[in-house]
DNA sequence: TAGACAATTAGCTAATTATCTAAATGAATG
DNA sequence: CATTCATTTAGATAATTAGCTAATTGTCTA
């Protein structure tokens, strides 16, 4: 859980996990996003990775990455229970369609 | 959000918020159960304040921490939200009393 | 009012982190 | 099979962070 809130504390790293709400996205589309360079941003993906937010897949020449919505619902919900503040999930899953 | 989330990523701030769930504490008291220096602790405390996770208040030599649980939980529900993990607020409230 | 006590500030250090450029790896393609 | 393209590794640096001890501030209380 210490490596999940670690990696959520970096902005950037945060709207990568946003941008792959939608759709799993390569290294290379990922970074577009984003004003820093390359092998930065790959190093926030190794962070992520590590706190196993994403899963990372080689398709040809690219590394798509994928995100691990239940890892982050478990670790936001073991935190927010220890504190006493009782969230909890909404059962709506996410289609990728909310803002079409 | 971002001072909020840089705050969370320390699991000595993390353990603070927790003991402040069942009730306010003194800088010592909250010291007392960790293993580091007490100025230490006051930069973390300094943290929270600053991400205004706590609220202090002075009383007497002492001062009272606060865990302002409602500025969590619009933090949290404000990332859950833009990330399409749907949580909410489960209504019940903390009573003080769930592990007697 | 002089200690005693609680907490913070000052000043320092070691470790970590975010960033960069340049180089290396590995896969597809002419 | 040499080139191109996507990504990562190497190596360096500046900024931030968590930690310490010593000193300061502020509030009781004997």
């Amino acid at each position: 859980m210490n490596k999940v809130f670690k990696a959520l504390s970096d902005p950037t790293r945060r709207r990568v996990l946003q941008l792959l709400r939608d759709r799993p996205m390569s290294a290379g589309e990922l970074a577009e996003h984003f004003s820093v360079s390359k092998p930065t941003m790959s190093a926030h993906f190794t962070v992520l990775r590590e706190a196993d937010l994403v899963d990372a897949s080689k398709s040809g020449k690219s590394v798509i990455y994928r995100l691990k919505l239940s890892v982050l619902e478990d670790a936001l919900l073991a935190f927010t229970g220890a504190i006493g503040l009782e969230l909890k999930p909404d059962t709506a899953p996410h289609t990728g369609k909310e803002t079409p």
